[in-house]
DNA sequence: CATCCTTTCCAAAACGTTTCGGAAGCTCGT
DNA sequence: ACGAGCTTCCGAAACGTTTTGGAAAGGATG
């Protein structure tokens, strides 16, 4: 491998020289600044990142902790979309990922922060953890190390958020249900230590509420975001609520069991149930029925992500928080309320 | 940021000793070890990666350059699966992963040799090259730096490679359709400069001859792998080769689009075609008709691959070249060839 | 000719570790 | 009491950069 002592051996100038030459600074005569390049350029030099590191205390790379990393995760490509997003953004900036999956089984014997800490990472980009992960509020509160949530509401001067509007986004979902007819709407919802969770069943209240349909906590299912969950709210809500017609699923994965339900029971979607999802997942477009769902953007929450970080790490100064809109998709998994 | 030189203060003792005791070396005292020990707890240390990388030279560190980290690659979830297998084995060997992305558009200004270089990753593993990217001949060839290789063959002392016994699906999927009663069976395939495809193409073609059918190259299709593809092959078959009345297909993503050419001319799969697909997609179970296909288990190759990598990079003396095995779904693409 | 800028270069320190080659201080056998 | 052999510690070099604070040389200015 060689080094800036090689270049500098090789072009008779010291390695400031060298150093200044390849960095373009201006204190170089324009003419040994071009010797010295194709010195290098022969030579095949790299400079060695970690060396550079080590004195400029930066090393242009950006942590992603995704916890949804894992077999199971890769049905829904929400955490994939989102890479992908981050990536790309962090490519056009020059930036390089550094990913720190999150085993939830063994518990980790290192926290987030200090793999940060260790790594030297400029910043990172959280995604897919629980509200009360204690390692999240490690990072986000006892260090001010500069990071930028994923659907976790939270901002400080070096904390950052991206989101989408979850409330809208399922009031939108409950209103299509509402224009369709249905008044018994029940909702299948992720899990407590979810923002969107929250969100999303408030946008449900909302909606209803505007309709003037009294709020009933009895046809709130958590299915915790699983496809399995969701087949169990689905017969939970079928044997408890016969006289529901329709329902809001928090996400695309928890209405492919909610349909498998319908199906175990001899009943099919939508002349039975009409049901909206939630993310627009690859499979959404393609399953029996297709679903209509709430479409959100992942690969740009990423991009937008990754951006708003290095606007963070850069000193520029903007908005904390970043708020994506969603979109209604219909397809086939609704249908107005028949008799 | 708290530092070995701190330690060293707090507890009195030398730079070297503090290492050494927290390296676990046999040359300090157990008291003093477990004192300093506590120290560093006490205040939060953290040893500092970079600086240990600069003298070690070793990072703990692979570099993973995927092609199929863009906002297409989201919906087959291929690369994304061999993502997590490569990440979940790396954590329990202790290592990290440096994500490389390849921006298909923009050439890169580095290539992927200059990049591992430059930061010092202990090895890399690559997927979803083209054979003769120019990149790859020269990670593999000019350098030997040690690289693991997913579908694509290479070998040599610092070279290892994962893959599926491609010929071995193919020949399996197309005995599927002969079994079926199908003859006249078209082929779908990817692009000349895969490896998989030349060896699912050589199945389809053993298949055939043992059959005693023969060859016919106007039969093959090249879809690039892309949805768009299939659906122009599938175009391609039903007009020049009405005969036809099976399809192999070298991914399912191709058999989505084949499916939507088949629709569009007022026709349906296994009806009027038996189609079976390559790779079991999250999709090919749910979309209409759930996809006869051949699995192959990505989330293994990357698991395999992050072994393999790791085996080489701790010299321990292991074969160089991995070969999973692949397996037929049979779904509901595929029937009896009817009259 | 002395002075003052500019231009172009450089030596040395610093970043936070690991590691090599000792060096004290003990114990122990003789 | 003396050297041998442990045990426990340490100083200094090294890793490959960037950066600071000049310094030498040359030209312009008075």
């Amino acid at each position: 491998m060689t080094t800036i002592k090689d270049l500098a051996k090789a072009a008779g100038v010291s390695i400031t020289t060298i150093s200044r030459a390849l960095n373009g600074y201006s204190d170089v005569n324009e003419k040994t600044r071009k010797r010295i390049q194709t010195i290098a350029d022969q030579m095949g030099y790299r400079p060695n990142a970690v060396a550079r590191s080590l004195v400029t205390k930066k090393t242009r790379t950006i942590g992603v902790i995704l916890s949804e990393i894992n077999r199971e995760g890769a049905k829904d490509s929400l955490a994939f979309e989102t890479l992908c997003g981050i990536n790309d953004r962090a490519v056009e900036l020059d930036y390089d990922i550094l990913l720190f999956s999150t085993n939830p089984k063994k518990q980790l014997s290192k926290s987030y922060a200090d793999l940060c800490k260790e790594r030297n990472v400029d910043g990172a980009i959280l995604s897919g953890l629980r509200l009360h992960d204690p390692y999240l509020e490690e990072v986000v509160h006892k260090t001010n190390f500069p990071c930028v949530l994923i659907d976790i509401p939270a901002e400080s001067r070096n904390v950052g958020h991206v989101t989408t509007d979850n409330v809208r986004g399922a009031v939108s979902a409950v209103n299509h249900l509402l224009g369709l007819g249905h008044r018994r709407i029940a909702m299948i919802n992720g899990h407590d230590e979810a923002a969107v969770s929250q969100d999303r069943l408030e946008g449900y209240r909302q909606a209803l509420e505007t309709a003037g349909i009294p709020f009933d906590p009895k046809l709130i299912y958590n299915g915790g975001f699983r496809e399995e969950g969701g087949f169990e709210a689905m017969y939970g809500i079928l044997y408890q609520h016969p006289d529901v017609t329709a329902v809001f699923s928090a996400s695309d994965l928890m209405v492919l069991g909610a349909l498998r339900a319908l199906e175990r029971l001899g009943h099919r979607a939508p002349e039975r149930m009409s049901i909206v999802g939630y993310d627009d997942i690859a499979i959404a477009a393609h399953c029996s029925p297709p679903l209509t769902t709430i479409r959100q953007d992942r690969y740009e929450m990423g991009y937008q992500a990754a951006q708003l970080l290095v606007d963070m790490l850069e000193n520029r100064d903007v908005g904390r928080k970043i708020t994506l809109q969603s979109e209604l998709i219909v397809r086939q998994s609704t249908a107005p309320l028949s008799g």
